[in-house]
DNA sequence: CAATCTATTGAGCAACCGCTCAACGAATCA
DNA sequence: TGATTCGTTGAGCGGTTGCTCAATAGATTG
């Protein structure tokens, strides 16, 4: 994912495709201006003549759920194969720093604008896939969803509620009860077809 | 010799009351140590002399969230009643500074220990009281509660996962809709009779 | 070649944070 | 009374952050 191609379009983009790789080693908190530009190989103030942080941040933000979005809706997998790899990977260990993204960004948009609308979009597009999925299951008789859309913003909702757990160490809970945790309330919305 | 907690109101509860009060004003995140100060009408120095700030900070969030468990648990309702306060109350207007104060807390749980320590006690305390309701409820023939614990964790992160949409301004999605959410979640998991 | 312009640098600024510590006033003790 | 203790103060320290701007290097142009 993170290329260091030796000709990027631009110092710019050299910049962002830096933003990206910090945000995927430290977290989105954590994450300075400074981490990407030494990072960059590059000054401080030409991070500041391209980008505000708030913007490069949300725009690093955006590009990595671009990527895992693109990950997700490739190829036109039959619907209970893509319920299966959407309930087995949900909390796979390597897809860890994307859901801490994902909830440092929920706490963030709070205050952070460019980041609120980033999530907005990635969210509905996460949600809308989803629920695509749901509709198709329905449709192709793999099980039961009345109200697609309401199901996958309660089976989102409820992912959220689980990586926020795992991630502030919540007692008796790891990734494998988490993702049981999921599977049971998919089962739960759209019957026993599983 | 007699000046250990006798005072009814030593300068550290008056610290302690302060923090408590600047927590559900500017939220989590937000509050500093000045603030807790100046709420105070003390030195900044008397704060450090008596806690670490995220001692205090945590502190004062258990003290918060201890009143809000016994408002819960306060007296023995039936458990349809209990129920139906829990669901009517979650996402009430006037108790949206405490799923802001929740989220933060599981936001910053995961740097600070003091925090973590708190919010997984208070959150195991939610839990089992949860768990309690819908055991009664099963045993009183409401509903159908095969595993109260993992229903009530899975209620929980729904609405974690909830209150995290609605903080960060999901479109789509307000306090109505969140509550008619986990109503549907609790029927789902616990059967139509609601 | 010199002149011009643009991309880039990085020391340093301003603002914030939690926290320290010498100093002080008011009790208490001898 | 003077000496001692202790709660209390707040200017200031050390550290962090995003960001600025005069200076510089490098390419382009006449």
């Amino acid at each position: 994912m993170a290329r260091h191609d030796d000709a990027p379009r631009g110092r710019r983009d050299l910049i962002l495709a830096a933003a990206a790789e910090v945000l995927l080693t430290a977290g989105l908190k954590a994450a300075t201006t400074r981490m990407v530009t030494d990072r960059a190989g590059v000054g401080t103030g030409l991070l500041n003549h391209y980008f505000r942080w708030p913007e490069l941040r949300a725009l690093a933000w955006s590009a990595i759920f671009d990527a895992v979005a693109g990950d997700i809706n490739d190829g036109n997998r039959p619907p209970a194969v893509a319920m299966e790899r959407y309930l087995a990977t949900a909390f796979a260990p390597d897809a860890w720093i994307y859901w801490r993204l994902w909830i440092e960004a929920t706490d963030l948009a709070g205050t952070d604008t460019a980041l609120a609308e980033a999530l907005s979009t990635a969210r509905q597009r996460m949600q809308d896939s989803l629920a695509a999925i749901l509709r198709d299951g329905d449709a192709a008789g793999c099980w039961r969803a009345d109200d697609p859309d309401a199901t996958a913003l309660r089976l989102g909702a409820l992912y959220d509620g689980l990586a926020g757990l795992l991630l502030s160490g919540a007692r008796g809970l790891d990734t494998a009860a988490a993702e049981a945790h999921l599977r049971t309330a998919f089962r739960l919305e759209c019957g026993g077809g599983g």
